[in-house]
DNA sequence: AATAATTGTAACAATATTTGTTACATTAAT
DNA sequence: ATTAATGTAACAAATATTGTTACAATTATT
């Protein structure tokens, strides 16, 4: 089985709604397209939905639609709605003991928020019209 | 239980060595001070020495010390170090069905690459020397 | 009004990963 | 010899991800 494939399900499902913006599909397609189940695909697109990126519609004809251009949807937009960690960084939960430890904390921590800014700029220049050719 | 402690097990111990780069501890030391095991320690600092990055000698008065100046281990050895994923991002490796998939996969591909090289150089310019305050 | 097609979601099993733990061989200083 | 350390295998426990079945709620079609 394979870890963390959500995010690539959510890219190559918005990357081929963004090559056709006003057709509907359901998730028994794009679960076929995709390899998958039908309630994975609506499990992940679901938290598209939730922020915004995906419309869906129930009942007869329902589906799922991009929720506005393929321009305005970046890849920063895509990380956040899945609540990706950018770093497999965890910082220890338990308060320090000593102040170096403490100390180095707060440094690590600083340099991590910087780092991880710069990169969700990058990740924002990009717009999933651009993951097509 | 935690879920990726590695990075922040292996910041913390080569921060605190920085700060004394000719003392010696052993894996008991540093199980007691990051709050875990020493044999968790030595799984997580086995992999910085075989990058280089730290010396262990067995037997009395062994140990685990940096094996270059804390100025020359970056966090991009670190990581590369702990082989982390950098971005949680798992292509399907099935090989795609359909040409729009292909050419999205390499587009995909080829974004990632480019944003993890830069993110790389930037993990690069950070010493573990100034992870301490 | 009945039917069919769809999402939303709960529940559970299967799998994989991470961490903690025990045990013990090997190595080196005292 | 004894003591103290690493190296590593083996296994248990906890957690996370994915796949699957089932079914209620919703909406279009006939």
């Amino acid at each position: 089985m394979k870890r963390n494939s959500r995010l690539s399900l959510a890219l190559h499902t918005l990357g081929h709604m963004a090559a056709d913006p006003d057709d509907a599909q359901t998730s028994t397609e794009i679960a076929e397209h995709a390899g998958t189940n039908p309630v994975v695909v609506r499990r992940v697109l679901g938290r598209l939905r939730e922020a915004g990126l995906l419309i869906s519609e129930k009942g007869h004809a329902g589906g799922w639609k991009l929720a506005r251009a393929p321009a305005d949807i970046t890849l920063a937009d895509v990380f956040a709605a899945l609540d990706e960690q950018l770093f497999s960084y965890d910082d220890n939960t338990e308060p320090a003991h000593c102040a170096v430890e403490r100390a180095m904390r707060q440094r690590i921590s600083s340099v991590m928020t910087d780092i991880e800014r710069k990169l969700v700029d990058q990740l924002n220049s990009i717009s999933i019209d651009e993951m097509r050719n």
